[in-house]
DNA sequence: GGCGTAAGACTTTTT
DNA sequence: GTCTTACGCC
């Protein structure tokens, strides 16, 4: 033990849990790792301790959520063993399981070469089935049948089983769907995200001699934040670990927010059941946050039932007091936030050190107007993510179809781009040409006669036919991908379409295009071995982190879900209001509030020293400016937990039920203070269940007001909302008193 | 039969 | 406000 101590332990600062989950070496483990409290480190210095005591990284399978995490980890790794760990399998589950199905898919009849299909790719595959079937994409929305069909590979259920616990005329048309959708991915050579990881359960499940193989060869399984793991993922570790049984997961409950993707908290609240024999470890110390943060963010998560149990603690004091902050509509958020973070940079803040996080994509527009404006850097992590562009995923297709001739998903985007002449009819009739050969339109394109494929698209068809033969040829040669990418924008005339167009847009396209083919070249230095198979894996499966750079200099935008593992100085929780967090989609489902509350949870836990939170009265949404009411967790919250603060002007006036913009015609109609009539002061006494929303009273910064017992005043400030606004009154005789507004009775001028 | 313009739907979160 | 789809024109 003194060995150890001195060799490996000592570098690694641990506490004495987290040196115990280490050290543990007899059988599986679940870590629940509160927010902050070291979840990374632990699982990192199992990993070292691991490899220092003679594990062969090769021996390793560690899943981890982003590609970026695993990036870093292994860094780490490298650094605390003082060992390269190039053998060693870290990654998403995603990206592990391509790898693994690339080597071994033959079993399942695919071809190594397969193409991996993103939330587009299949929409265009649906869409096509759908038409070959007959049915109606009006009937059901082509979204949630693509939802539907990942429910079941995400629990494994294949469209044959499917279709033998099939009830009702729905469910069986949905399998019926899910049966083509599936057969033609299969012809297409392509799986989506969820195939991945449903055919490495399949393959391992069916084909025992494979699995004997990574079974024996994988003595340790490693899972980071497995409380977002689902059914497919759990089978998949119970496979892999089934004959060491050696796992070691590390998670947090409380931070599951993937449940609408398939995750099961219960996972990690079953794990005994799953994993027999499990030593359970329980972080509580958090090294992160200060005192005030945790004690909101506990108070925020105290609303959900059947947690496991854990509290979380710091040494670091209490800190400054978490702001909540009202503003008038969403502008006025992003403008009030926007000078907010400018004055706390002429300080000594750094940019780099603050996050703005928000529920949807659609709330960073006004901050980054706002941002703009005030000349403040930012960052914007997601969104319309790089390889979504469709210049770059024209670009991916061309490439996909050199690697991939079967990928007819492919083969629709690109054929008629730039313009050949080529509609419709010209595909139909290729593609029916493709049906009675039983290949694809590619095959089916380069093996035909140009004459026979329609008077009108012959030369359209043969300009692509050639187009095709050429690359081949010259990717067949091993010309680099760069050159690859460079030869189709080229050849294809698409560099000059856009070239000629002269517009901004086309330019920002061209600029697009030229960080991809950088991105190609940064890639093929990096991995000179690299085919382009590997190069168009890597980009499907990249996440929007992972392409995330953290700047000293700019400030961090992203939603809740993507700011899940990080941290910042200061964090901006914005948005936080009723049918936003939680979202409205989620009003009729308590399990689904849940999930809501723990996404707030998340947030708050990502700030290390102060935690702004905000809501607005009014929001614009679909073009229209809609009254909002603060979020039901703020609500829940005691309010001494934090400070609140008005800055709409108009303390306590609540926006109207009906908003004028409806009443005034399309048009949205800007609020100003002066449309908002500031009502009389009204006796009513109200319950603590009553509708705040509805049922307020409502005041103003300076109003004069009279009580019964301390006579004429003047309120010099307003806290809280709703039932728990406080009012701070200016006595005229010169005393200063803090009065529940709903019970201070104030006598009517 | 392809291309451009206008109404239409619509957004939760992502590998 | 933005992206997609439908229709009418060339």
């Amino acid at each position: 033990m003194i060995d150890t101590e001195s060799g490996i332990l000592g570098r690694l600062v641990l506490n004495s849990v987290q040196r115990d989950a280490v050290v543990y070496d007899s059988g599986p483990q679940l870590v629940f790792a509160g927010a902050g409290t070291g979840k990374t480190r632990v699982l990192t210095a199992k990993i070292a301790w691991l490899i220092d005591r003679g594990i062969p990284p090769l021996h390793l399978f560690a899943a981890t959520f982003t590609n970026k995490a695993a990036r870093e980890m292994r860094i780490r790794v490298e650094r605390f063993a003082c060992r390269p760990t190039g053998g060693m399998w870290i990654g998403t589950f995603h990206s592990l399981c391509a790898r693994l199905l690339r080597s071994e898919c033959r079993h399942i009849g695919y071809g190594s070469a397969f193409s991996i299909f993103d939330t587009a790719d299949r929409t265009a595959l649906l869409r096509g089935v759908l038409q070959r079937l007959g049915i109606d994409d009006r009937t059901a929305s082509p979204r949630q049948i693509l939802a539907q069909i990942s429910r079941f590979k995400n629990q494994c259920v294949s469209a044959d089983e499917a279709r033998g616990s099939a009830v009702g005329f729905c469910e069986q048309e949905l399998v019926r769907i899910y049966t083509v959708y599936q057969q033609t991915l299969c012809e297409q050579q392509a799986m989506d995200f969820d195939d991945l990881l449903m055919n490495a359960v399949v393959l391992l499940r069916e084909h025992h001699e494979v699995l004997e193989q990574y079974r024996q060869r994988f003595e340790y399984v490693l899972v980071d934040e497995y409380q977002d793991t689902n059914t497919a993922q759990r089978y998949l570790l119970q496979l892999l670990a089934g004959r060491h049984n050696r796992i070691f997961a590390v998670g947090d409950d409380d931070q599951s927010i993937y449940g609408w993707r398939g995750a099961r908290i219960e996972n990690i609240l079953m794990f005994e059941q799953h994993f027999p024999a499990t030593e359970i470890f329980t972080l509580e110390q958090n090294y992160r946050s200060t005192g005030a943060i945790l004690d909101f963010a506990n108070a925020a998560i105290v609303g959900n039932a059947g947690r496991a149990e854990k509290k979380l603690w710091t040494t670091m004091g209490k800190g400054r007091r978490v702001a909540v902050t009202r503003y008038r509509d969403d502008r006025h958020e992003a403008q009030a936030i926007g000078e907010r973070i400018k004055k706390a940079c002429n300080g000594k803040v750094r940019r780099g050190d603050i996050a703005l996080l928000f529920r949807t994509n659609a709330q960073s527009r006004v901050f980054e107007e706002a941002f703009r404006k005030e000349q403040i850097p930012y960052v914007l992590v997601g969104g319309i993510g790089f390889y979504e562009r469709a210049e770059i995923k024209d670009c991916l297709a061309y490439l996909r179809l050199l690697v991939n001739p079967r990928d007819n998903v492919s083969f629709e985007r690109v054929y008629n781009v730039p313009a050949r002449g080529l509609g419709g009819k010209a595909l139909e009739t290729l593609s029916q040409k493709a049906t009675e050969k039983g290949a694809s339109l590619l095959e089916t394109l380069c093996a035909s006669d140009p004459q026979e494929l329609g008077s009108r698209s012959k030369k359209g068809f043969s300009e692509l036919r050639e187009f095709f033969e050429l690359l081949r040829d010259e990717a067949g040669e091993g010309t680099s991908p760069h050159e690859l990418l460079k030869e189709v924008l080229q050849l294809s005339g698409y560099m000059d379409l856009l070239a000629d167009q002269h517009t901004e847009e086309a330019a920002g396209r061209i600029e697009n295009i030229n960080e991809l083919l950088n991105a190609l070249a940064i890639w093929a230095r990096e991995n000179p071995d690299g085919s382009l198979a590997a190069f168009l894996e890597e980009v499907s499966l990249a996440s929007d982190v992972d392409t995330w750079e953290q700047r000293e200099d700019a400030v961090n935008l992203m939603t809740l879900h993507c700011a899940k593992g990080l941290e910042f100085g200061r964090v901006f929780l914005v948005g936080l209001e009723e049918g936003l967090l939680p979202s409205r989609q989620n009003f009729d489902d308590e399990m689904k509030i849940e999930e809501e509350r723990r996404l707030l949870y998340v947030g708050a836990t990502r700030a290390k020293e102060q935690l702004f939170c905000s809501y607005v009265d009014r929001r614009y949404r679909f073009g229209e400016l809609l009254p909002q009411s603060p979020s039901r967790f703020l609500q829940a919250i005691d309010p001494s937990m934090y400070d609140a603060d008005d800055q709409t002007g108009n303390f306590g006036a609540v926006p109207p039920r009906e908003p004028a913009a409806r009443v005034a015609g399309r048009e949205a109609v800007r609020f100003t203070r002066a449309d908002i009539p500031v009502r009389k002061i009204r006796q009513k006494q109200f319950s603590a269940d009553d509708d705040f929303s509805q049922d307020v009273v409502e005041y103003r910064m300076g109003q004069q007001v009279r009580h019964r017992n301390y006579g004429r005043g003047r309120i010099i400030s307003i806290s809280g909302f709703g039932s728990d606004m406080k009012v701070m009154v200016l006595f005229n005789d010169g005393t200063r008193r803090k009065l529940m507004a709903k019970f201070a009775n104030f006598e009517q001028e």
